[in-house]
DNA sequence: GGTTGACATGACACCGGTGACATGACACTG
DNA sequence: CAGTGTCATGTCACCGGTGTCATGTCAACC
């Protein structure tokens, strides 16, 4: 590869004279300019990265960490919406600011993390970025204060900077536009209680109900586990049992996320019931390989991963250009759309229901 | 950040002594290697990746491009498996050989490919891997010869090395256990007559077919385009209307990928058709998102991604190792298995069909 | 006891850029 | 015409490591 020295030597001038063509930070002739370019050319020059960076003693390079929190020894079956959408939105923002991503996968493996943060630390990241599989609590304590750090999709005790869903918001606006199609009766089919989202979006059920003045029905709510364990439909099976058979049945299932809604479709249908004619069903997430595969299309709440991940990495640029930056002191929470779609339609005393088609359309 | 001097200085020897601590180059007297060890870890010292590759001309990074090819001006909805599944068998591989993969996501834009290109050069990439989203020829000309590089889930006309899915082995395998379960009447609803796997995939089903002498039925077989287009399940329901208008309909439908099969499951149950009981369905893919939530679970064909990107990474190592090592003469095919879900049943003359219950197990 | 060699360590240059400073040419001013 | 300022360019050191070679110490051997 050639260096600015092989350059200097082809356009007949000095290193320093190259390098000033290269960053445009003093005045140089036209026709020298001229002439370094054309060897550059010729040459194939592209600036070492590595000479400039012990130089300048900024390395330009940002660390991204995924997939590390299952605890799990093996890789579990993706359950929601894959993280690499907040990856991506992270990259497209990174690139933007001229720096680089540094992109690195622990596949699981929450005992591949030290060496991944000594690999980050050698290459002299400016930033750091971690990326939850799901909404969590995160007891991890990454080391390393000389790093400026951000997390997504989780947070921690310590204030760790963080870039959250808005997933009580979430399930709140996608209730109301249940409950705006006339159902009273809404199931619920929870997520792992466990999990951070399932409390949050509870609330957001909750208070949606409140709002319109629905008592809350402990009986229409049923957490489901699924991390793809052989059980699971059995599982959704018998909690759908237990909704159908009340005296007074939903008419509307809200799921945990798309892919629940998916395996719901399946049973009702098995089961007798028409979807949406006799249930309405809506997800979470917005899994547009689910959502607008799924016949008929799914009703859901956007989970907007390439948003946070592009908040995250603009927060993270923030902190690294002004290291006296405030750090904010709340998690940021982002807000995601309602996707209406043909899974959600309005109840009508009537048999033939009128369909909402919304297909394509989107609330503001 | 520490340096190597600071550390010098602290364990008071020279550099050079530092240096072959940590290189364990050179033999070091058992009182130094530890008054060195000591100062290194109490200065937090991690040695500089970027001073370490000037010297020895090796950055120990290997470039990574994905999501390039959609020429359209925005990122189009995921039709199949997500190629981060290639992206992660790569890494895994990478990271073993102690060097770190560079990953830069194109975000479906092609004219972001030559500054990306660039970017790899500035940090002196020992290789490339240019991952397409889905099976297609490319007539994009990656330059540069002096890096080395491989090409997944695509191929070009200049003989670059290449890892491609074993698209007709796949679909051959796939009917035949369809064909085993006693059918005979197999309908095929194939992806766009563009792609690549569909052509390739068509001639394992007709193989498949040709072998147990089953005659092909021109109008058992549909094209159908999925990428997430408007108009996509009434495709969908004429295709299926015209098989099952038939006089002789079929009893099991072979889908393009998993994503269709789940538009098939619906669009049937809505005409009445009883998933698995009247209609066996499978898929392709093994997108395990939906194939092992979808209810009944999914019979389909893997599309072995994480070993592709693993095949891959192992090649470019191995030519990079050596850079006298012969070129691959022919593209490095894939294969994946076939995953026996209870959406596939024996077809019986009686209406009660006996249930070919495999869930989670996997043919060898 | 002088020579030899293994071992432990240091001095120094170099990798490919860039910041600080110096230099030479030239136009402008008084 | 000397003094001054601007422009274009070069010299040199340095960033943080490592390869090469040199040096000093000490035990082993003839």
């Amino acid at each position: 590869m050639a260096t600015i020295y092989d350059v200097a030597k082809h356009a007949g001038v000095s290193p320093k004279t190259v390098s000033r063509v290269l960053n445009a930070d003093a005045p140089v002739s036209e026709a020298t300019r001229e002439a370094v370019t054309r060897a550059m050319d010729a040459l194939g020059y592209v600036p070492s990265h590595a000479a400039r960076s012990i130089k300048s003693q900024k390395s330009g390079l940002i660390g991204l960490i995924t997939g590390a929190i299952s605890n799990a020894g093996e890789a579990a079956a993706p359950a929601g919406l894959p993280e690499i959408y907040i990856v991506q939105g992270a990259q497209a923002v990174v690139e933007t600011s001229g720096k680089t991503l540094l992109i690195s996968d622990t596949g699981g493996r929450l005992d591949r993390v030290p060496g991944l943060l000594r690999t980050f630390r050698e290459h002299r990241v400016e930033g750091l970025l971690y990326v939850a599989d799901f909404h969590k609590r995160l007891d991890l304590a990454l080391p390393g204060d000389e790093v400026r750090k951000v997390l997504v999709n989780c947070h921690d005790e310590i204030g760790t900077p963080t870039v959250i869903p808005d997933d009580e918001g979430g399930q709140y606006a996608l209730t109301r536009k249940v409950i705006a199609a006339g159902h009273r009766r809404i199931a619920y089919l929870t997520l792992a209680p466990a999990q951070e989202a399932t409390r949050l979006r509870l609330q957001g059920y909750r208070r949606a109900l409140e709002d319109a003045e629905i008592t809350y029905d402990p009986t229409l709510v049923a957490p489901t586990d699924l991390f793809g364990t052989p059980g699971e439909h059995q599982l959704i099976w018998d909690a759908l049992e237990r909704f159908l058979t009340q005296h007074a049945p939903p008419t509307a299932i809200c799921c945990g996320n798309d892919r629940l809604a998916m395996a719901v479709y399946g049973i009702l249908r098995d089961r007798g019931f028409s979807v949406p004619e006799q249930m309405s069903v809506v997800g979470y997430d917005d899994h547009r390989l689910i959502s607008e595969a799924l016949y008929p299309a799914l009703t859901t709440a956007e989970l907007p991963y390439s948003a946070m991940g592009a908040r995250a990495a603009q927060l993270l640029l923030e902190l690294i250009a002004d290291p006296d930056a405030a750090l904010p002191d709340a998690p940021i929470r982002v807000s995601g759309q309602v996707r209406l779609r043909s899974s959600l339609i309005e109840r009508r005393e009537t048999v033939q229901a009128k369909i909402i088609d919304l297909k394509g359309r989107t609330e503001t």
